[in-house]
DNA sequence: CAGAATCCTACGAGATACTG
DNA sequence: CAGTATCTCGTAGGATTCTG
C-alpha cells in the first residue's frame, strides 16, 4: 500500500499530470499537448490510475463531441505539495547529486 | 534530474535498501537477507545506484572472505526523511485511497 | 473529442552458474 | 563473501487502427 504511493510518486506521467493539473482543470486533449511525448494509452492509464485512487475526478459532459474534464481532487493536491516537497529537495542537492555521479563515472572509467 | 529522484523514491529495493540502512551499516549479505526475495543481481545494481548519487557509501575490506559495508551518507540521510514524510502521508490517508479504490473497482464492475 | 482494442518490441528483472 | 556474466521471460509502453 505504502509501496503503491511511493510508486505513483516515481511514475514519470502521474507526477507530470498532477503537475499540470495543479494550475486547474484539463480535458483529456490538453493534457496530451501539454506534456508532449505521451502516448494516448499511457494518459488514459494513467489518469484512470490516479482516478482509482481519488487523486483526480472524472467529469463527463455528454455533448457532441464528447468533453471530459480532469481535476485534482483535495487528496490529489495534498500529495502534489508532498511531491513539490521532494523535487525541491532534488533541486537543492542537484549539484551535490550530480558531482557524485560525475565522480563515480570517472572512477569507474579509471578502472576499465 | 528531478525525475531520477523521484524515480528513486519510486523504487522498492531502494526504498528498502535505504530503509534498513537508516539503522547503521549493513554488509552485502545481510542487505540481502534482511530484504529477502531480492535477487543478488537487484541488489548489486540498487546499490551501485545508490552509491552512484552519492546516498550510499561502499566501504572494502580487503581481507579473505572479503568484507563490503554499506552506509547511508547524509544526504541519503536527508533523501530518507523526505521518503519517510510521504510514506507517513500514505498511512494517514491509507483507508481514503482504498476506499476510493473499492469504489472505484466496483463501479467498473457493475458497468460490465 | 475521448477512448478501447490490438499488435509489437525493448527493456526490467529473476534464475543460474562462475570467479577473485 | 561479494560480486559478475549470461540466458530467459514477462510486461511496460509506443504505434496504429477503430468507435460512440
Amino acid at each position: 500500500m505504502v509501496n503503491s504511493v511511493l510508486a505513483r510518486v516515481g511514475d514519470k506521467w502521474s507526477v507530470l499530470v498532477v503537475t499540470i493539473l495543479a494550475d486547474g482543470p484539463r480535458r483529456f486533449n490538453e493534457l496530451k499537448r501539454q506534456i508532449g511525448g505521451v502516448s494516448q494509452r499511457m494518459l488514459t492509464l494513467t489518469l484512470r490510475g490516479l482516478e482509482r485512487d481519488g487523486l483526480v475526478t472524472r467529469t463527463v459532459t455528454p455533448s457532441i463531441p464528447p468533453r471530459v474534464d480532469y481535476e485534482l481532487t483535495d487528496l490529489g493536491r495534498s500529495l502534489q505539495r508532498h511531491a513539490i516537497a521532494l523535487a525541491g529537495w532534488a533541486i537543492e542537492n542537484q549539484s551535490v547529486i550530480e558531482g557524485a555521479r560525475k565522480a563515480f563515472d570517472e572512477r569507474h572509467a579509471a578502472s576499465s
